[in-house]
DNA sequence: ACCGTTGTTTAAGTCGAATTATACAAGATG
DNA sequence: CATCTTGTATAATTCGACTTAAACAACGGT
């Protein structure tokens, strides 16, 4: 029951500290959601006193929010929010490969927290108009458009945790796979009868 | 602030009101999973005093545990654990049409508290078990055998859910579109590099 | 009419997790 | 050295949610 005898006490500039409890509460709230997990599990992961948290967020709220809006704008920064092409898709594995916990906290927990789903808002409308413009082309409206319309995000990142989870193996054989995939719900909505 | 004024006291057959309960319980912890609802959100979807709640359940993780073990029953009876065959994919439909926020439940939610989990390995070491055994024939060993193994059941589940979404149309044609999905991730996982 | 069952209402007890307060230790730095 | 900053340790406080207790009301069958 001896904590480690000698700890030499981490010392490190406020920033610093601020940046490493965000990546180590990342890690943590990916685990389990924002419910489930307790500061202490938090201050565990860090490595750092419950109180110390207090000293750089005003609360567990907050703190969950800083955590959700650095994955967002990690996300964001790098595979950009407005068009869809050809360089997407692989985009978002190297966001995913380069972020995974803020990425499976993103798409597997924060959708479903009522409290904090406006973060992911943006990023859900913005994915789901994205896909309507691509489902226009070739699938005509009705609940067949609406279901692929729901699916084809879905699919994506579902694909994308799969990979992350097999070993990120192979990005660019990934990226032309999760396309074949997509491309084949689309097919399928657009068949007809 | 006043209640209705001459509500009548719905009674109820002991074993009735259970399972009035058990459905209501089902809708309440299908929208934020088991931490984020409190059993006044239970009592209140039931129409009911939290504290009858306790004169059918010991505690809230039982009535948690009786929630669980239904919708899982009820989609074992229906689905089946063994095979895997072309009447899979419509009866499984067919199941979810039955008891959507069940479904939703067992999929979305249960998955990750972690209290919770053995109730869902059963489901999901099925699933993965049939799985597998249909990749071995097409798809060698290795991370893309893993990627396709995690991405199928999801995909189907996910599928699933989008239909229900959709508004449930044509099941028939829904199980056809499904398998389509299904076969592209197979497919793309064996394609040689 | 009696009594067990099904309910409600209200209040109290319990318990864990968030939050706050206080005192102390030690590195950095002028 | 004096002092600011970073950090710990410990305990008190609050607060919400689960849980239990007690007393009362009405339906229904025998």
């Amino acid at each position: 029951m001896t904590t480690d005898p000698a700890r030499p006490v981490r010392r490190l500039p406020r920033a610093e500290r601020r940046a490493q409890i965000l990546e180590a509460a990342t890690r943590a709230f990916a685990r389990a959601g924002y419910t489930a997990t307790g500061l202490g599990d938090v201050a565990a992961e860090a490595g750092v006193t419950q109180v110390l948290l207090y000293r750089h967020f005003a609360s567990k709220s907050d703190l969950y929010r800083a955590v959700l809006d650095r994955a967002c704008t990690r996300l964001a920064e790098a595979v950009g929010t407005d068009h869809f092409d050809d360089t997407s898709l692989p985009t978002l594995l190297r966001a995913a490969a380069a972020d995974p916990e803020g990425f499976r906290l993103l798409f597997r927990h924060a959708a479903k927290e009522p409290e904090f789903r406006d973060v992911i808002e943006g990023l859900r409308a913005g994915s789901t108009e994205v896909t309507r413009r691509h489902l226009a082309e070739r699938v005509p409206g009705g609940p067949w458009q609406d279901w692929a319309a729901r699916l084809v995000p879905v699919v994506t990142l579902e694909a994308v945790i799969a990979w992350l989870d097999a070993g990120q193996p192979d990005p660019d054989r990934a990226a032309e796979r999760i396309r074949q995939v997509v491309h084949s719900v689309i097919e399928a909505a657009s068949r007809p009868g």
